[in-house]
DNA sequence: ACCTGAACACCGTTCAAGT
DNA sequence: ACCTGAACACCGTTCAAGT
């Protein structure tokens, strides 16, 4: 007896939450946030945008859930330092590079308050801000600060890779336009930002938001002893 | 000769851009960013979908001149301090004020990246760490963390404001909400979140914004001293 | 029990037609 | 020159009908 063969592809597997969110973040790495859209999850899981709905609860749920995906596993990548700084400088720095590699995370972290990848973010940076001697009742107002700014880095970079991908301008020819828009402002109300401008094109956003966050470092240490 | 008695209202003044702009204000303010809509806005200006794009290039467009417009009445509005950190606490108190009562500005700043808003923020901080005494080749990373913090949490901020119009929550129901699940999480990988959980309901945001603040400013002046 | 996909109630944006 | 509003090409979500 002959094989029956089959006329429609063999599907990889039954529909399941993580093979939904596996595909929602090819869409979202390939096409940005606009690419994620229950037709064509559907159409690439070969099935109807219905069926999607006994998995996930909508698309918010479905965002959180393939940003909190990537946020384990850089969490579980980045390193563990000698000290307690050398840590958290991993963790930010690890944030800010997923973030870089995949902007969308950035804008799903913003909207993901007191969610799991939050959560995620919360126990190691309260953990290391533990192990720096921080007294308890200040380690509140420690993490939340380090939290914020990793966040507000994080937003921006989003906008900025998404704006990116929108007109396909490469980043150095958006950061040219905005430096001479700039240096066009009225110097009387305008002369840091004029002053700024030309050093925007050539200024390193990785350096900057390490900068930023030792700053907030040295606040937190200066302030605990 | 009698008066032709008009059948329609007669329309308060003819469509521009800063008549836009308020209407689109009143909606944001009224039913959050979900409900700016341009059906929504042309009905309020009793004109035609169509007719709004001689006066403005699209949605976003609309959303950072409304975002604009409340920037510019907060930045006159905040008091210029005895000290420059008087200044800059007062700016960003500001600034966290009009996100809690205006909840879309939270958002549609992380969106605003080089624009007019944005650089509103930047050129008052720019002058107040310049009179801070940092040196001028520190100042762009000394502005640039104080401005991400400010967006950081002005993001979380604005999803706390939609949240709760959204399902129609009062702040501290959710809170509470969020401190239960965050205290059954499991005490071995997230000893941190649910030693925190319990504060959660009481703390004050305002205060966590400002004591981060400090924080960074802090940082800086240690930095270049 | 689970999938299917047409249908619903919306969007932002365009553009021929009017004034 | 400017407004009008139907039409276009989409959305997320629902739900009767199928298997």
């Amino acid at each position: 007896m002959i094989k029956k063969i089959r006329t429609t592809p063999r599907r990889e597997a039954s529909l399941s939450r993580d093979r939904i969110v596996e595909a929602s973040i090819e869409l979202l790495d390939r096409n940005g946030e606009a690419g994620l859209t229950f037709r064509a999850l559907s159409e690439r899981l070969a099935t109807g945008p219905g069926a999607l709905y006994g998995h996930i609860a909508n698309k918010d749920d479905l965002l959180i859930a393939a940003c909190d995906a990537i946020v384990a596993r850089t969490m579980s990548e980045c390193a563990i330092g000698a000290t307690p700084q050398a840590t958290l400088r991993a963790m930010a720095l690890g944030m800010f590079d997923t973030i870089v590699a995949h902007p969308w995370v950035g804008s799903a972290l913003t909207r993901a308050l007191g969610q799991l990848p939050i959560v995620r973010l919360l126990e190691r940076t309260g953990q290391q801000v533990g192990a720096l001697g921080v007294p308890e009742d200040e380690q509140w107002a420690a993490v939340s600060a380090l939290l914020s700014y990793i966040l507000g880095v994080g937003g921006q970079n989003a906008v900025n890779g998404q704006l990116a991908r929108a007109r396909d301008i490469d980043r150095s020819t958006f950061l040219e336009g905005l430096s001479t828009t700039w240096s066009q402002l009225d110097p009387q109300t305008y002369p840091f930002t004029r002053r700024v401008a030309g050093r925007l094109r050539s200024h390193d956003d990785r350096a900057d938001f390490l900068a930023g966050f030792d700053f907030i470092l040295r606040g937190i240490e200066r302030s605990s002893s």
